[in-house]
DNA sequence: ACACCAGTTCAAGGTGTACT
DNA sequence: AGTACACCTTGAACTGGTGT
């Protein structure tokens, strides 16, 4: 979509990105920003789905400026003090008359002219208290883009059941993961070993549990289904410690600082801030 | 790869001004 | 009063850089 040219009402706000969409919508100067990949959310559409709920609530919660206040908002080329008041110079740099103008529509300028010939010094006094009144006829807040009233005025969608959870990290496979499986990995400590394949998850606090299945006893293809398996069992064991911490003999603890570099980030963390 | 951030470009809405 | 046009402001849309 050129720049300019208002997205289609399902993608207002919204950029489709290579890994997912991200969401960003200015109100007042100030950006709100959050992103939805589509590893975290399990898949193009849940991304879409996501980022599209999550728009929608800042578009219900963030409504554009009154009209008005931004009609009354003074320019840097203003020259008079007062927005959509100026004066009209006759040749010789006399004051002709004062004018109050006011943009309500395409199809409606309000526009009153106080000749200082007719009126004399009021005429400028006029022309504000006339520009007040011009502007009590302006109503209605900011158009911004074709699908924000539509959405600003629907009801929140109840449609939750339809969005997945976000998921964690350890459900995420990269794109570097050489098994398939996230958290299963192949290992050779040098060139003469044969090389194993790793089970290892992750827990916040607790560090890594892993456990190898070497090629040498399982040969490449079981080495690989058990440490697939052993991964599962990880995970299911990670769910259960939320509630009860369990301890299995068969898995070795992972040193915690080899983690420790580790970055804590997550995708789609919402923030608005001021634009510059 | 993902998360975050910020700059640029463009169109639309609106104002200021000049001319008739 | 009507018209026209230059110009400004705003925010959507786009883009790319940097950090983790």
């Amino acid at each position: 979509m050129p720049k300019g040219i208002p997205n289609p009402a399902a993608m207002y706000g919204i950029y489709p990105r290579a890994w997912g969409f991200e969401v960003s919508i200015v109100r007042n100067g100030t950006r709100y920003y959050k992103q939805f990949g589509r590893a975290s959310y399990g898949g193009e559409e849940q991304a879409l789905l996501q980022a599209q709920n999550w728009r929608d609530g800042v578009v219900r919660s963030v409504p554009p400026v009154p009209r008005r206040t931004r009609a009354e908002k003074l320019r840097i080329n203003n020259t008079t003090g007062v927005s959509g008041v100026f004066c009209q110079v006759a040749s010789g740099g006399r004051v002709r008359a004062w004018v109050a103008k006011t943009y309500i529509g395409q199809d409606e300028i309000l526009r009153t002219d106080f000749p200082v010939n007719l009126v004399g010094e009021a005429a400028q006094a006029l022309a504000i208290e006339e520009r007040e009144r011009q502007l009590e006829r302006m109503a209605g807040l900011a158009k911004l883009h074709p699908a924000e009233e539509t959405i600003r005025k629907s009801p929140p969608a109840s449609h939750s059941e339809l969005l997945a959870p976000k998921r964690s990290k350890s459900e995420i496979r990269r794109s570097t993961n050489s098994s398939g499986v996230s958290g299963v990995h192949f290992k050779a400590p040098n060139p003469g070993h044969p090389g194993y394949w790793l089970a290892i998850t992750y827990t916040a606090g607790k560090g890594s549990v892993s456990k190898a299945f070497s090629i040498k006893e399982h040969g490449p293809e079981k080495a690989k289904l058990l440490a697939i398996e052993e991964r599962e069992r990880q995970l299911e064991q990670k769910l259960m410690s939320n509630t009860a911490p369990a301890n299995d003999p068969l898995t070795i603890p992972f040193r915690q600082g080899a983690q420790q570099g580790a970055r804590q980030h997550g995708l789609a963390t919402a923030e608005a801030r001021p634009q510059q």
